[in-house]
RNA sequence: GCGCCUGUAGCUCAGAUGGAUAGAGCGUUUGCCUCCGAAGCAAAAGGCCGCAGGUUCGAAUCCUGCCAGGCGUACCA
């Protein structure tokens, strides 16, 4: 809401200074300034002036006042400080715009610049999901219900590396340390899914050990290897027990992280496979465009000798030295002729811009409960599937330590020459989840002394070291249980349930987005089962107290309706209210609450889900010591009781929103 | 060595595009449940914003150089 005022307040700024001085000026930078007499908005862009003009900053915001203040929305501009404009809002105006606006369901204007793609999660398909993956995951979410609210045509990508090593090691460790067979993986797989009965071991959690056990193989015997790279090469190579075997294990696998990530409200559009990746060679198309383009060139000597590499440093300029360091080069494809992963994550790339010339082929996977559906590549698809890819522009959600190869990936897109393709490519990097050494040692990780003045443990899926995404899960939802429970909030259990699930939700999802992307999460039990301070159960609390005063009211006015109440204010008694003695609390809570759509914008162009979850935070604080403050229900002043009551809802709208695009849940009553 | 990231209160972190008096949560201390549920509210204490220069009317924010930590720099993914 506030956010068009802002628009047109830099617009208008731009067109004033255009008038008055004959100058072209970018749009000024908005702030707020430190107290609400103050004004609402506040515009330094004066003082940059000053140097161009060589007038006083304050003269030039004296002698641009008129030309700014006929704006609609805003009451009245005033002169601060040493050159400060301070746009003071019509506050019935904003009130009644927003309340329009948080009252409607309608969304925001669908967008008209394409498809958006975001591709998160890929998780490879050989063990159970940990912390990491899940900080991964509600990034991507989070930051696709933004895109979504701000009227986006987004697709959700979940990359399954169903060909690589990963994979390949879990399938050594079936056939070499447990001896099974196919029939036998088959019937572990039939037995850990079999509906009803709760398995002795779940099949992801009993990889995530046999990945650990082969590891330790592979440093005891290093002769074993060979297994490893044997494995490899009969999946890659798609033929044998071996490739069926693997190709069984990722799909159970990838089964459990939908389930997984189901739990917490995260959705997917589309699997794309490695295995199609190559099954319709994919590489060699881009293999062969990369050729064409002289991307990558032939080594016939040197260290690199028989492969093609690609260059990382431009061409030296005239009268420099010619470098030639190993370093500046890349190996895309090896001396034996196989692709490494740059190679294969440029073909992606270049298939999600539609560069490749060519598609998979798609078959529905899997339905979620609500009805959406998951699809995923296939080499021979369905004729009905949906279009996928074709994108404008791609996020990939990728930890900071892949940063070198994603930027690879860009160098290849520059050196095609899709120079806008390449700039609408974005590597959503974020910092890895690590243990406190408290945690690790909690969970039995041996350290040694240096390891625990280090200020986190890494996770270590082949020490089989870290927190699995579903225990924590569960002793959440626990933890929320037993707190339910001693509210004495409901009897029934699948209540308790319905109410603990939610909790758990919001807690793990609020406290992976608080932080922003390049902090380091040193995990602690602690801090991530705390349902108290800035957590995702106070906004929901905060909500749900906004939900019980309608509740309440309701029984005594059976035909109250939250989303007409503005129908029962007029303007001037808007007016009146927002002019009165409690005038600026009311108003700060308004104009905190108009800033909804600020924020998102703000989170979508810096790329940080963080932004709103601080929001949420804030506008719930204010609400809970607006709460506080007035008392509504026992307001003897109908009107006054209706304006507190317009406000709540207001807020409530708001709150709602910023916890929707969180991914959290609010229960009925906490 | 080179590249990227980080350094703000006892702890964990916000402070996007330079702006007016540096903010939160946790922890500590202290008040508030006969008033819409205390998963809450109010208050106190707590800061050479890593160090040193520089640019600017103005720097936690930009530049340079140091110091400390992390990650990357594979014919692994």
């Amino acid at each position: 809401m506030l956010l068009e005022i802002q628009q047109k307040i830099q617009s208008k700024f731009v067109e004033a200074v255009r008038a008055a001085f004959n100058l072209e000026v970018s749009p000024p930078a908005l702030d707020a300034p430190p107290n609400l007499e103050m004004g609402d908005i506040s515009l330094a862009g004066c003082f940059e002036l000053a140097k161009q003009l060589h007038k006083a900053p304050r003269k030039i915001a004296e002698q641009l006042v008129p030309l700014v203040s006929t704006l609609e929305g805003v009451e009245r501009v005033t002169v601060a400080g040493a050159g400060y404009l301070n746009f003071h809002l019509d506050r019935a105006h904003t009130a009644a715009q927003l309340s329009a606006r948080r009252s409607s369901s309608s969304t925001a204007a669908r967008s008209t610049s394409g498809k958006i793609l975001v591709e998160h999660t890929s998780i490879n398909p050989n063990k159970a999901a940990h912390i990491g993956h899940l900080r991964n995951a509600v990034l991507g979410d989070t930051f696709v219900r933004l895109l979504r609210f701000n009227g986006e045509n987004v697709e959700v990508q979940n990359y399954v590396d169903n060909t690589g090593v990963q994979v390949a090691d879990v399938v050594v460790g079936f056939l070499h340390l447990e001896k099974k067979t196919l029939k036998d993986v088959e019937a572990l797989i039939q037995s850990t899914t079999a509906p009803g009965q709760p398995p002795a071991k779940r099949f992801d959690y009993y990889c995530w050990d046999l990945y650990a056990r082969v590891f330790q193989l592979y440093e005891e015997d290093k002769e074993t290897l060979k297994l490893r790279a044997q494995a490899l090469k009969d999946i890659e190579e798609g033929h044998g027990e071996t490739a069926v075997m693997a190709e069984l294990i990722s799909t159970a696998i990838v089964r459990t992280h939908l389930e997984t990530m189901l739990r917490l409200n995260i959705q997917y559009d589309l699997l794309a496979q490695e295995s199609e990746i190559l099954k319709l060679n994919f590489w060699k198309a881009a293999f062969e465009l990369l050729k064409k383009e002289k991307a990558i060139r032939f080594e016939d000597a040197g260290k690199s000798a028989g492969c093609w590499v690609m260059d990382l440093k431009e061409a030296p300029a005239e009268g420099e030295a010619e470098t030639t360091d190993i370093d500046d080069i890349k190996i895309i494809v090896r001396s034996n002729g196989t692709v490494t992963y740059v190679g294969k994550d440029i073909a992606y790339h270049l298939w999600k811009f539609a560069l490749l010339g060519k598609d998979f082929g798609y078959t529905p996977f899997h339905r979620y409960p609500d009805g959406h559906c998951v699809w995923r590549t296939t080499v021979d698809g369905q004729p009905d599937a949906p279009s996928f890819g074709h994108a404008s522009s791609a996020y990939a959600v990728i930890d900071t330590r892949q940063s070198y190869l994603q930027n690879i990936v860009k160098a290849a897109f520059h050196t095609l020459g899709y120079h806008e393709r390449a700039a609408n490519l974005h590597h959503f990097a974020y910092e890895v989840v690590g243990l406190t050494s408290r945690c690790a040692e909690e969970m039995g990780v041996v350290l040694s002394d240096e390891d625990r003045q280090r200020p986190y443990v890494e996770v270590s899926g082949r020490k089989g070291q870290g927190v699995k995404a579903d225990d924590l899960i569960d002793t959440l939802i626990a933890r929320a249980a037993e707190e339910v429970s001693s509210r004495d909030m409901a009897q029934d259990p699948a209540v308790v349930q319905d109410y603990a699930r939610k909790i758990a939700v919001a807690a793990l999802r609020y406290f992976l987005l608080k932080f922003s992307r390049r902090v380091i999460i040193a995990f602690d039990f602690k801090e991530a089962l705390a349902f108290e301070g800035e957590t995702g159960p106070y906004l929901q609390y905060s909500i749900v107290r906004a939900r019980n005063i309608f509740r309440k009211f309701s029984e005594s006015h059976p035909d109250f309706q939250p989303a007409q109440i503005s129908r029962a204010l007029t303007t001037e008694q808007l007016q009146g209210f927002f002019k009165g003695e409690d005038g600026p609390a009311f108003w700060e809570l308004t104009l905190l609450a108009g800033q909804l759509e600020t924020m998102v914008a703000q989170a979508i162009n810096s790329e940080e889900p963080a932004v709103v979850a601080k929001y949420a935070f804030r506008l719930g604080q204010a609400f809970n010591n607006f709460y506080h403050h007035f008392h509504i229900l026992n307001e003897p002043d109908a009107s006054r009781q209706q304006f507190l009551l317009y406000l709540v809802h207001l807020t409530e709208r708001t709150l709602t929103l910023a916890t929707e695009h969180m991914g959290i849940e609010i229960p009925d009553r906490m």
